[in-house]
DNA sequence: ATAAACAATGCAACACTATTGCATTTGCAA
DNA sequence: TTGCAAATGCAATAGTGTTGCATTGTTTAT
């Protein structure tokens, strides 16, 4: 039921698709791709409607995505309160080098770097490798 | 001539289409995606060589592979000594978000971050965001 | 200089991720 | 309950990247 109320407050339709697919990302603890998703989902929904959707709660701050080391996307629920205006990203991502999985993980002190003359910054995000809790 | 000695150093074959990609990337400031290449390189050499070519170069540490937040695949010239075992790269990925270049820059402290337990970091990446000197 | 050995290339096919158009179904509000 | 807009399913398409195999080219040893 939390799904359905956290799809009305962003102003979202209640489908059974969507809320099976906020359900699976509430229920792992990392950051799941879209192949992990259409396995899950199984013959529920059709492969764009993933994409879709997961689009669409990018978009509305629900969820956020980020790529592995091969360049996929994988996705995972916004812990903070991020909006379709204020997206706070403010972790590290660390993909195991075994399972390669991408776990979201707090950082205290976010590092910042200056710049070279010339260029503006205007995100840093980081991305770190090795192996995982379970793995280890 | 550079690019022939280069190759010959790392124990590889020197031939046309690496010289030439050798060429392309040093006269690039920043790193080039295989559409890039495979547009200055016109018809002189097919995709999967390429392809195969920039494969070869990174297993020798002798450019560097980079996903830009599409994830698609730039490639850069090692600056430092890198090998086929020491690969080192620390240094900052900056993609501008008006060209879409992604720039290899200097970073003069590279920042150490803590884990959680249980997490072993084996390497630690940053990939900024935000406007290149030319768009600027 | 030449030939043999082996690596690099070209071509075709394929795998995978992701997107778009359009017809149909569904959720939700009046 | 009904109508409308949004979401879905299906087919097709684009882009990135890889693999197999025959052919060409580079290098090494003679």
């Amino acid at each position: 039921m939390e799904s359905a109320s956290l799809l009305k407050r962003h102003g979202l339709r209640s489908t059974p698709v969507r809320r099976l697919l906020l359900e699976i990302m509430d229920a792992t603890e990392h950051a799941v791709s879209h192949a992990d998703l259409e396995q899950q989902v199984g013959g529920e929904a059709d492969r764009v409607t993933l994409y879709r959707a997961l689009n669409t709660f990018e978009e509305h701050g629900i969820i956020h995505k980020v790529l592995d080391r091969e360049g996929v996307a994988r996705f995972a629920l916004c812990m903070d309160n991020c909006s379709t205006h204020t997206h706070v990203d403010e972790h590290l991502h660390f993909q195991c080098t075994v399972c390669s999985n991408v776990y979201c993980l707090p950082i205290e002190h976010y590092p910042r770097v200056s710049m070279p003359n010339g260029f503006n910054l205007v995100r840093l995000s980081l991305v770190a490798e090795g192996v995982c809790k379970r793995c280890n």
